[in-house]
DNA sequence: TGCAAAATAGAACGATCGTTCTTTTTTCTC
DNA sequence: GAGAAAAAAGAACGATCGTTCTATTTTGCA
């Protein structure tokens, strides 16, 4: 996947106008996660780039052009950052436990500047339309490799036999989602805290055994 | 609290003007909770409500004391619908259970309409000022009545004697996030069932007895 | 029924929005 | 370094925003 294609991915032509236009999506970025997708508006975002509402505005054609750029660039941020790094652990609880503190390192990352996923959901709720498609396939994209990784969790005799594993998906996606919610909006202190706890308790209830949980939590009593 | 004092409180006096602001609060409730406290604007209110934009500002002030009422007006709906016919139920599990299957079905219900403590969160997240202490108010009023119930059924031995309240107050709370999330905005079929299941392994985790469980599904096997 | 007060409408304001068009500047290539 | 192409700026557009001011209508009480 990265041998024959010589042409046109990042910054390789770099013919200027590609540099500054991800400078912008970058400063974009910034704005949409603390202000949402449709607070996002071409002049704060020229003032921020320091470049003119035109000259912005050409590297898109449209605002909405726009909003779908940083929706992809969430995208790649969100795959950089949470999924890739947990991919190297072993296939299994372990990946599974990786992923899940990968996903709670960002969200607590976001509870300073907004996690794109939330907002824009709450956003684009009932708003058809191309941006609204790219958020919901981001999200259910990782959704499923959350998936994925319970499957394998299980194949592997790391969690019980007969659990379901849409289920503990949509469990665990809760916790990030309270964790947000708490941490960010509320200010509750002790939200990751809960966090953690909640997905210990999952995994005891999924019948994982203490062994494979959080480093420094590993010695667990038994149910 | 409903004998001595005679004067201002509904629609008593009913001086117009009264009767038509609590018209236009209706209407902007209908707006704000399906385009966000932010989207919603005066030109639009005035559309629906049939009015002039002046006619509807001279009820307020200011745009941001006509949120402030939406608000309120959220408050006393969700009070009413969630909290105060639960209260009727036996102290202790019975009304926790209750609170739960109100507050689930009132998300139930948004999951067309919105919810106004899940999108305000996201749209006040970190921008201080009235509209969002109101928010966060109302949503920690109701999250400390959540977990009075969960200490209630502790101290009727409902629940095991050691557990942490508020830690599950708040995989509760992430149940109901979970399930406004992926109905509403991924519509995944299968949330309102996962919501349900949540509760249920939550209440064994604590130690509820299978017997105070939602009517149909009664009969669970022993952990 | 008449009159003051309250409620609503209407018009206009400055600001900002996304977008288009034209002009100037910068960049890249031969 | 000249000249074409790309990038950025600048000005202006119609629309909508919240808000203010003034005029008109409607209401409630004597």
């Amino acid at each position: 996947m990265s041998s024959s294609k010589p042409i046109d991915n990042d910054q390789r032509a770099a013919h200027k106008g590609q540099q500054t236009k991800a400078a912008i999506v970058e400063a974009a970025l910034g704005l949409a996660t603390q202000i949402g997708l449709e607070g996002l508006s071409i002049g704060a975002l020229a003032e921020v780039a320091r470049m003119s509402k035109s000259g912005v505005f050409a590297h898109f054609g449209s605002r909405e052009e726009l909003q779908l750029s940083v929706v992809r660039a969430y995208h790649e941020r969100f795959e950089a950052e949470v999924f890739y790094p947990a991919i190297e652990a072993p296939r299994g609880l372990p990946r599974l436990v990786a992923l899940f503190n990968n996903w709670t390192k960002r969200t607590t990352t976001e509870i300073d500047s907004g996690c794109l996923y939330i907002s824009g959901a709450a956003e684009f709720d009932d708003r058809p339309g191309p941006v609204r498609d790219a958020l919901a396939s981001s999200v259910n994209t990782w959704l499923a490799a959350m998936l994925r990784a319970v499957l394998q969790a299980k194949e592997e005799g790391h969690l019980d036999a007969d659990i379901d594993a849409p289920q503990m998906v949509f469990e665990i996606h809760g916790l990030i989602l309270a964790l947000h919610y708490e941490a960010r909006f509320l200010k509750t202190s002790q939200s990751l805290t809960h966090t953690s706890k909640g997905f210990e308790n999952i995994l005891k209830r999924y019948g994982a055994a203490g062994a494979f949980l959080k480093p420094k939590t590993a010695t667990l009593k038994p149910v």
